[in-house]
DNA sequence: CTGTTAGCGCTTTCAA
DNA sequence: TTGAAAGCGCTAACAG
């Protein structure tokens, strides 16, 4: 027979002969001290404190069948635009039992498969993926898992299960149209390393600019290095180049915008004057540059606040309204495209 | 008699079954391979496959007293600081059974202490938390949990268990003698919300210029906000508006010396002429601002990178060298402290 | 409102 | 090398 050591804490059944009642006292007096009479809850209590007891998290998973933990799949911990959403979502289950276990997928979509069935191994209670592009793998292991799964930060036209994001295509075109509404038209684009939503916003770059015949791939500068302000810089320094008569950049991001500003003023090119500047996502440091940058907002701390709400409300056992949810951008026009 | 429903998932039982031998066996098998032989591994094998199997974390570390789970405290998840030590230990784990579970204290201490417990009652592997300042109630918690604790960003006098980072005395000091240095010396100081590092930098600032009769409290503006660029920018204008004849200025981090480059650039004051500017932490935009910023290199990815080995080799059974490790810091000098 | 019993899925111990 | 039994700490189910 196998005598196990334990794990040399207090356990329930520690506190419950302590106080004189049953285990399972105890443990609905810790899950609803309602259930107990008040008598044998200040017992309880007492116990708890003298043998400074804390519930073991994975056994009550195991027991009850319902995992206190909800998973987040992510392409990157660094940056600021899953930072945020994350930050949301720590934010949501503040106060309840869940926790949040992060994967970070690199970009990639391999370990993206990979950390899939490692979290549903974990038996989340749910789990929260970046995009909407999953291979077909990912996507059975999801939908056999039965649990609210949240795909965030762009719309598709097949959640696995819920989805909560915007529309890249539009709000590529969205861009565009600016540009072309300030009546810049020599247009080009920068961008680093490409996600799939970048992927979608050239794209409507691209084919908005075309029909008009204002397409010229000489002013597209792509890398595949790390997006970063250093890189904005270099991407700006060979976009004017090799199209020196360029008057008006989209930015694949903030970063890469505010490089392009430093590199145009350290060539003593003004904008919005000599070159106009539009970067993607909005943070905060594009109302304070001196000129203030355009750029398009994307409310990530709402999308992961609304994932997480969406998630508590299946867990309720409650459907939420829609399944889909396009919280939209605002492009915030300032003065790198304003022209006076 | 209970009879629950169980996950509806395959169980090690089932896999025991369909390949006919002991549950045990598939377990060994799982752990290590070796120690089956080759007829019944590959046997097992193909039922895992068939039956779609996944071992579940909880059950296995229940049974086993061993959980894979390495809790993680900071104050803040959106702030770069803490997201590229973040990136270090994710990059550190992967691979190996481990996952990372973070708590967000909100730089507030109430907080870190209810996380502490609630995080000891994981049983996690080990835990990282950030900065020297645990209360009390906390400090004797880690100590009683018996696990490979490491306190990171900052040395101090007394380990709980590991210590890896810096000495933010050193580095206060380090960024108010470059600056006597480069010969300025109506020097400010500029921060936002303070966590205890900053407070200490700020505290060798001061202690630094008291002696030499520098110490004008005119040029130190604080504020409660969170920490940004355009907090960075307001926090300049008052320095101006407070003190016009300032020559340079300590910002506590790398967004407010961002903010307050602009700021001038607003005012068409020049860096470095008429004012220096330092930053802190160096992050990847302050070699890519025009004019380049001068700031102090903190490898806070380093920093998660020693925490995770620490962690491992104590897990292995081994003893660090040492309990405490300073990473010191590089002063990395730029043009915004730099006159011709 | 409270307790008894069985069992969650896995691993340890002991034995073959 | 393999397996049977026991139990990790907790809770669901069923009683009282």
């Amino acid at each position: 027979m196998g005598k196990r050591k334990g794990s040399g804490r207090a356990t329930i059944t520690d506190v419950a002969e302590h106080a004189k009642v049953g285990a399972i006292t105890v443990s609905r007096m810790l899950r609803d001290p309602s259930k107990v009479s008040d008598k044998l809850r200040t017992r309880i209590e007492q116990s708890i404190t003298t043998l400074n007891y804390t519930p073991d998290p994975k056994a009550r998973a195991l027991a009850s069948g319902q995992a206190d933990i909800i998973g987040v799949l992510i392409p990157s911990i660094s940056n600021n635009v899953f930072a945020d959403t994350l930050r949301a979502i720590h934010d949501g289950i503040k106060g309840t039992p869940y926790q949040v276990l992060i994967g970070n997928t690199r970009y990639d979509p391999q370990e993206e498969d990979r950390l899939i069935s490692l979290f549903l191994g974990h038996r989340p209670a749910a789990l929260i993926v970046a995009g909407i592009d999953q291979s077909e793998k990912s996507v059975n292991l999801l939908y056999e898992a039965k649990i609210p799964i949240v795909q965030i930060y762009e719309t598709g036209d097949k959640p696995i299960d819920m989805n909560i994001g915007l529309s890249h295509i539009a709000a590529g075109q969205a861009m565009t149209e600016h540009l072309l509404e300030q009546s810049f038209c020599k247009i080009g684009y920068l961008a680093a390393r490409m996600d799939p939503r970048m992927e979608r916003r050239l794209e409507s770059y691209r084919s908005m600019l075309k029909p008009l015949d204002l397409y010229d791939p000489r002013r597209v500068i792509l890398t595949e290095k790390a997006s970063s302000v250093n890189c904005g810089r270099t991407l700006m320094r060979k976009l004017l180049d090799n199209a020196p008569d360029t008057d008006a950049v989209i930015c694949a991001n903030d970063d890469i915008a505010l490089g392009a500003l430093f590199e145009c003023q350290s060539q003593g090119i003004l904008v919005p004057d000599q070159i106009g500047l539009i970067g993607f996502n909005d943070f905060e440091m594009m109302s304070a540059a001196y000129p203030s940058l355009t750029s398009v907002r994307t409310n990530r701390y709402k999308i992961g606040q609304l994932a997480i709400e969406a998630i508590f409300q299946r867990l309720k056992g409650e459907t939420p309204e829609h399944n889909q949810i396009d919280i939209g951008f605002d492009l915030i026009q300032r003065d790198s495209t304003t022209r006076k």
